[in-house]
DNA sequence: CGCGCGGTTGAGAACGTTCAACAAAAGTGG
DNA sequence: CCACTTTTGTTGAACGTTCTCAACCGCGCG
């Protein structure tokens, strides 16, 4: 997975984004690489935009924290995944390293300049809203009136294809974070996510060789559990 | 509330949008006022794409039908929202007039066209894709860990805020939908929307003239439902 | 070795749904 | 314009499910 970042690319210097070879030379000498612990937050809403970052390696979380308290988490990033830019001002939400995590960070500043003077770039950040825009309705989807059940099927999908899909043919993989965050993202409480993980379990549907080691063992049943099909094309509007 | 749309509108003539008048000449010729009634679709989920809309007059309602039949409403569009491009082929949603409804039709191939060949108008249609980024997160906490009483206080706020803000001092409007197509939005059934209704009414935070004519009796109270402060200040994520 | 954290499991309470009856409003035809 | 029919909204009771609170387990780490 070793996967270059927007300014790393040879693509982007090749088709150039109409900038110069100064430009990205510029771009490339203020962009660098941060890494992050699991846990580690990348930056906190309503904080002053600084950077714009763009996922390499692991997984990342956005999210918010209600009056309440609770935290929902609104959208898993998975490598080549963007971050920003976010309207105006300051950060709309949180952001979080799941795992081990490296992304390029984009000074704001020069990157907005940059975003002004490239039609190129822009197009592309704006395939990375598209693309969220489609994450976030597809995950509006997947939560409406569906039981816990449904949920961590169609979650456990969601990994399976953006991670382990090509990786291996074996159908196991690691659960790149705990139960907390998925019932965060899920709107369920842990102890209802880890009863749904039996229940899969005790179906056979899938093995639990580690709380967080997953075999997949009827991966159609999978899907009919989310779509009523029993493959990836039963289902309209899920996994992109 | 003589709304214009983006084809109409002086502004897109005067800054051009980097077309020549004959180009806008064009789009102004093959783009039409289009009328709906109340629950007449637009166009349905899977179908190929003919035309992007401009809701200029009414309320719009975007949706999909789940494997079990079950009906989403993802969105809720009111005056100014754009309908389009989405990706590529066809339809990724069902549309529906809520109430009688007015919206500007514009040919997805020649809209396309001009799109490619000016940067201005694709600016103004990723405006209305972040605005709609936006709405889908901010209904995405909406409604996560959220019991009946808030979802709809926070509904009957984005309905004032979008709709009847400016128009009148009464606090006091119709509703532009039945309490099956709340319930479809906020991920309810229809009797929960009712019984959240009167509840709201016991407390007297709201009075129910007729099932859809509505006064807001304390606007704070409602406020406080939703977000624990007072004011729409309190409010971080809420309403845009 | 024992402490602590994350995960699992259980019992009870709280809540939303379902099903059913009823009431009110809107639409239809005489 | 009124009576009839259909649709939409409200209310009640029973049920099922998820949340809450609490105990327990297992693994890793100090």
């Amino acid at each position: 997975m070793d996967l270059e970042c927007l300014v790393c690319s040879e693509k982007i210097e090749a088709i150039g984004c109409g900038l110069t070879e100064t430009e990205v030379g510029l771009l490339r000498d203020i962009t660098i690489a941060v890494q992050y612990k699991p846990k580690e937050v990348l930056f906190h809403e309503a904080d002053t935009q600084e950077y714009y970052y763009q996922l390499t390696e692991g997984v990342v979380g956005v999210y918010n924290i209600l009056p309440s308290g609770r935290r929902v988490i609104l959208e898993i990033l998975f490598e080549g995944d963007f971050l920003g830019p976010f309207g105006k001002g300051v950060y709309p939400y949180s952001s979080v390293a799941l795992t081990k995590a490296t992304l390029c960070r984009f000074p704001k500043k020069q990157m907005d300049n940059l975003i002004k003077i490239s039609p190129d770039l822009k197009d592309k950040l704006n395939m990375f809203q598209e693309n969220a825009l489609n994450k976030a309705r597809t995950h509006l989807l997947g939560m409406a009136h569906k039981s816990p059940l449904e949920r961590l099927s169609s979650f456990l999908l969601l990994l399976f294809n953006n991670l382990y899909k090509a990786t291996n043919s074996e159908n196991s993989f690691e659960i790149p974070m705990g139960r907390q965050e998925m019932a965060d993202y899920l709107s369920l409480t842990s102890e209802t996510v880890s009863r749904a993980f039996t229940e899969l379990s005790d179906k056979q549907i899938i093995t639990l060789d580690t709380p967080s080691h997953i075999t997949i063992r009827q991966i159609d049943q999978l899907y009919a559990m989310v779509c009523g099909g029993p493959s990836l094309e039963d289902c309209p509007h899920q996994f992109g």
